[in-house]
DNA sequence: TCTGGGGTCCTAGGACCC
DNA sequence: TCTGGGGTCCTAGGACCC
């Protein structure tokens, strides 16, 4: 398990040298909360997700690096690790923007080594410092690459692939840090007497864990003895639901600012369900005010089905806007507002209706045709008029965004 | 003034079938 | 006195992940 650190700051960094060894913070969309901090950042006692308006001062008197989040720039980094990794395994897969696992099965009969090699050729050819935990389970190097992120003795590099460390290293996590043993889950566990990883690995009463944990608790559990219960997924599934939402700037009062946003959602979930060759028939719309002010609270949810399943845009807007329409109640603080599509299946494997038609040939050529001309002219160049123009009224807030280094002519780093 | 966004898997229970 | 047995599909909600 390879694992980025700070991934998000680390990619700001990279661009700036002079950020090293100063505190720096990544803000959410809108410049909401703090989602990735540095070592220096979590010194000064930052949480994730802490609000930013409540750390503003704290991160001015120590001076802290504040970024909006950059996500063509993170994304493009990570495809770049990602690659480096590639050439050092057998099989990758791929399980965030920030994290991969590799199979190393066999091309070495010294892991640790091996670790701090593909740690130094990262960093050397990327420029992102990564942790590195090697275990014969995916549960075990998470908990490897845990300690690695931990341990100043370690220097990044944790192998638990033989018995040597393998009861110190489960009695040093805590069981709410074990892979997919939550707060809820610790907190079961807990009442049980189980505190350690080591605890959890060593409770006798599997039907006991079954039951309170469902059928993965249980394969973790077997997971930290060594019994493999999940696999490298090297063809990842196709999504089964594609959200597009986002907190506005600024609330919005008017339907049809309300009807512009969805329209953008919309058109950025459509792009992704024609890029993994996808049609949906059921469209969800949502709107909400902000649950932490003190205004008159409402919540609304509406979906529709379509009798044929599609990928076109327009179809889906009209349909959105039509659900808009039924939602919408005046005199609210809409502080947030996204779509889902549901009922997602391969094309051409979906369900014709007698008296309904598809997409048409025409639809599907111009549906392609406008994705081209986006992907090579910017996202954004040719849409639905429906999207609006400005969005001035509800756009995001990012104050403080470095520039889209990698991924736009404009923006490139300047040499001197 | 002010608090992100996008996913997956599992289970229980309802509804239905023969 | 007193009404079987075996199965599937779907959905909502919980829990978890990054």
């Amino acid at each position: 398990m390879i694992d980025c650190n700070s991934f998000f700051c680390s990619c700001e960094r990279l661009f700036d040298p002079a950020l090293k060894d100063r505190p720096v913070i990544v803000l959410s969309n809108n410049d909401g909360c703090a989602i990735a901090r540095t070592n220096e950042a979590k010194a000064l006692g930052i949480k994730m997700g802490d609000p930013y308006f409540k750390i503003k001062e704290l991160c001015r008197k120590n001076s802290v690096a504040v970024f909006s989040s950059n996500f063509s720039l993170y994304t493009n980094i990570s495809e770049r690790v990602m690659n480096v990794l590639k050439k050092l395994g057998q099989e990758i897969e791929v399980y965030s923007v920030d994290e991969a696992w590799l199979d190393i099965t066999g091309i070495t009969d010294d892991y640790l080594a091996y670790g701090r090699v593909i740690k130094e050729t990262v960093e050397r050819e990327v420029g992102i410092p990564v942790g590195v935990g090697i275990a014969r389970t995916k549960t075990m190097s998470k908990l490897a690459n845990h300690i690695a992120k931990k341990s100043k003795k370690s220097q990044g590099v944790v192998d638990l692939s033989h018995g040597r460390y393998w009861e110190a290293a489960l009695k040093r996590v805590a069981v709410g840090d074990i892979w997919g043993v939550g707060a809820r889950s610790a907190e079961k566990l807990k009442a049980l007497g189980i505190k350690s990883a080591y605890d959890f690995a060593y409770y006798e009463n599997d039907v006991l864990i079954q039951k309170l944990l469902t059928k993965t608790g249980l394969q973790r559990k077997k997971e930290l003895k060594g019994i493999r219960c999940f696999n490298l997924e090297l063809d990842p599934d196709k999504k089964k639901v594609i959200r597009s939402s986002r907190t506005f700037g600024a609330p919005v009062y008017e339907k049809q600012h309300l009807k512009e946003a969805v329209a953008n959602y919309i058109t950025a979930a459509c792009e992704k369900l024609r890029a993994q060759q996808s049609l949906c028939s059921t469209l969800v719309v949502f709107a909400r005010t902000s649950p932490f002010k003190n205004v008159p609270q409402y919540y609304a949810y509406e979906e529709a089905d379509l009798k044929v399943a599609t990928k076109d845009t327009r179809k889906l807007i009209e349909l959105g806007w039509h659900l808009v329409d039924k939602l919408f109640k005046g005199g609210y603080e809409y502080k947030k507002a996204g779509i889902e599509l549901h009922r997602i299946v391969d094309e051409g494997q979906s369900q014709l209706d007698f008296f309904s038609k598809g997409d048409s040939i025409k639809d599907e050529c111009l549906m392609d045709t406008i994705d081209q001309v986006n992907f090579y002219q910017g996202g954004g160049t040719v849409k639905s008029m429906a999207c609006g123009v400005d969005n001035k009224a509800w756009r995001m807030l990012r104050d403080h965004k470095s520039p889209r280094f990698t991924t736009s002519w404009y923006e490139l780093p300047k040499v001197k």
